[in-house]
DNA sequence: TTTATATATCAAAATAGTTTGATATGCATG
DNA sequence: CATGCATATCAAACTATTTTGATATATAAA
């Protein structure tokens, strides 16, 4: 961390023109990045991660219908059994869905509200990027 | 696909009771999902692979605060220059921040409004999963 | 209580993503 | 056009994730 510093100063004060706001400009930088929680980033990234996979997503979009056990999953998405019980148990931890005992099912639902939200905005997302296609 | 069919029913038909009632099912389900079209969904992970890092999420975070160049990303984030490289590029070609040369400086910048609401909205799922907590 | 079924977990192979020093590229200046 | 600098790209080592057959566990039915 520190053994950079140096170089970086130097870096930015070619940026700006003036030793003393270069330096500033350095603190400044490391001091937004040092407010941020590196547990919460984590944790950010973890819910990212998990949507990070088409047949993740997939699954997801699938609970958008309503609530469904894996054997009707692992149908739906066309994989085997362990493949699908390891994605449901990623989407699971990363607490996207929630399960539900029922006799020797189990079933899985959508644990909350905004990761529809995040379908439609990621949706919108992409949409903008290829000049606003349509899609299922 | 068409080899775990056979199997598929039968499971469905145990869920439901009705092996009709099952076949049906299993044509809904396999529709759905024929339904969702893999290219969207295939970029619609690359989006969400993207965001999965913790530091491509905190440089998505800290464009928040306006444009930067390289140097003073490597500098927030306290990496070295090719990998602050590599995590920009993988955020430009998911469509997530655009690129500016200014002289010998690439400028980069958020690409849309909708990165942030990505970024308020998991933000705001990680919360409600601790239960309300509060962070920068 | 034996058997079948649904799901989870394991383990090993396969695949994918990340890091970073070294090097290339391109711009600006002397 | 030689030099210095900012950034991109390469390549190889490293790390993480995914896949899936096999196996374990748990529930239900015979």
């Amino acid at each position: 961390m520190a053994c950079v510093t140096k170089e970086a100063i130097g870096r930015m004060t070619r940026l700006i023109g003036d030793a003393d706001k270069a330096q500033c400009k350095v603190n400044k930088l490391r001091s937004i990045t040092a407010k941020l929680n590196e547990k919460d980033i984590d944790a950010e990234a973890e819910i990212f991660k998990a949507m990070a996979d088409p047949y993740r997503l997939k699954i997801l979009m699938l609970l958008r219908e309503g609530e469904l056990c894996v054997c009707e999953i692992m149908i739906a998405i066309d994989r085997p059994q362990s493949t699908t019980s390891y994605q449901l148990s990623i989407l699971r931890d990363a607490g996207l869905i929630r399960e539900r005992k029922d006799g020797r099912w189990s079933r899985y639902r959508l644990s909350e509200g905004a990761v529809i939200e995040m379908l439609n905005l990621v949706k919108l997302m992409k949409d903008n990027q290829n000049g606003g296609g349509d899609s299922g």
